[in-house]
DNA sequence: TGCACCTATTCAATTAAGTGAGTAAGGGGG
DNA sequence: CCCCCTTACTCACTTAATTGAATAGGTGCA
């Protein structure tokens, strides 16, 4: 069940309707999960059942009602005892790319190539969009003043791991490039 | 269907048990992926009704046989197949680790410092299984030498996003504890 | 004026993944 | 001698995730 914490802790941010949640919401949750709407709304319903959340219905001129949800008090305690309890063993990255990457000897070195620019093209505007959401939040700060000042250091937390990662991504990236275009030139 | 994927990577090393693939088999697979046994050998009875691997059964004395599977022609098509077709969007972390980190504001932040340091225990320990890999693979060459003569740089790669994700996570890590202790001795 | 895209959601069906336990034989240590 | 660890695998069950639609009014632009 890792989708309905997800959904918490977005909600942690304030009230969002499912097409919220499902369009990124907030771009540092967006770095821990993404999922189809479907399962957004589907997992919202059983998490309203079970009274985790509360909806408010927004009646909406010129656009469909939207039903925003919130964190109920039981949904806080459920947010607390989460983020308490000792978490299990890390997951794998489980990246299709890195799949193909590895079979490149035996496979088609141009395509995974051509995979790997897109990625990095998808990497560069992930962390194009992360450092001006680090720019909004830190307001001419510096990380030190934020932390001070802010409510929340999660979701800079956060950021700031997703930012990372997609650094990396760049930097591999170049890297695997390099090393595949001597094995094409070579042959 | 990630997992047959990497089942496929996996055997391009050789052929192996349900039992070798579990256990990790080659730590450089074990960075995409991970799983539990019996999605294994489920998976695997799947690939060979469709003939996508080949089963050999290896008789042992003082242990139980084993069956030990290596791909077919039709699976290294599909091998090549896959690795030649576009990938799709790249998937999020996904790491329970964040989710809590991101809720740890309203909940309680030591625990999540304790979470935090037990990631960091698991990444030291999966970056020092990588650089022995790596020091194995080169056996004193350099990177360059090494891609120059070795048979495939696609396992190579991979090693080197995983080793690149682990130091990552022990950077971030040491940033996430110093903010968030702030954030325990200010109250 | 017609086409494509945005908001906001729902239905249906399938496939993948995770959980928990169990079997059966040999080996090693206190 | 007992207990736990390792090899090697299996059964049963539950939950999560993917796939492919469909609906329905509004907005922009050419």
């Amino acid at each position: 069940m890792a989708l309905r914490h997800a959904v918490m802790a977005a909600l942690l941010e304030g009230e969002a309707s499912g097409y919220d949640l499902a369009k990124g919401f907030d771009a540092s949750v967006a770095n821990f999960w993404m999922t189809a709407p479907q399962q957004l709304y589907r997992e919202l319903d059983r998490m309203e059942r079970e009274g985790l959340i509360a909806a408010r219905v927004v009646e909406q001129e010129r656009r469909p009602n939207k039903r925003l949800f919130s964190l109920t008090e039981a949904g806080m305690s459920a947010v607390r005892a989460y983020a308490a309890e000792p978490s299990g063993k890390p997951t794998a990255i489980r990246d299709d790319l890195l799949v193909k990457v590895h079979c490149a000897d035996v496979g088609d070195i141009e395509a995974v190539r051509a995979a790997i620019t897109e990625r990095m093209k998808w990497a560069a505007a992930k962390l194009a969009r992360y450092e001006r959401l680090q720019d909004h939040l830190l307001k001419g700060r510096t990380e030190d003043e934020y932390c001070a000042q802010a409510e929340r250091v999660g979701p800079y937390l956060t950021l700031l791991r997703g930012m990372a990662f997609e650094r990396e991504n760049l930097q591999w990236g170049e890297t695997a490039l390099r090393l595949l275009e001597r094995r094409t030139t070579a042959t």
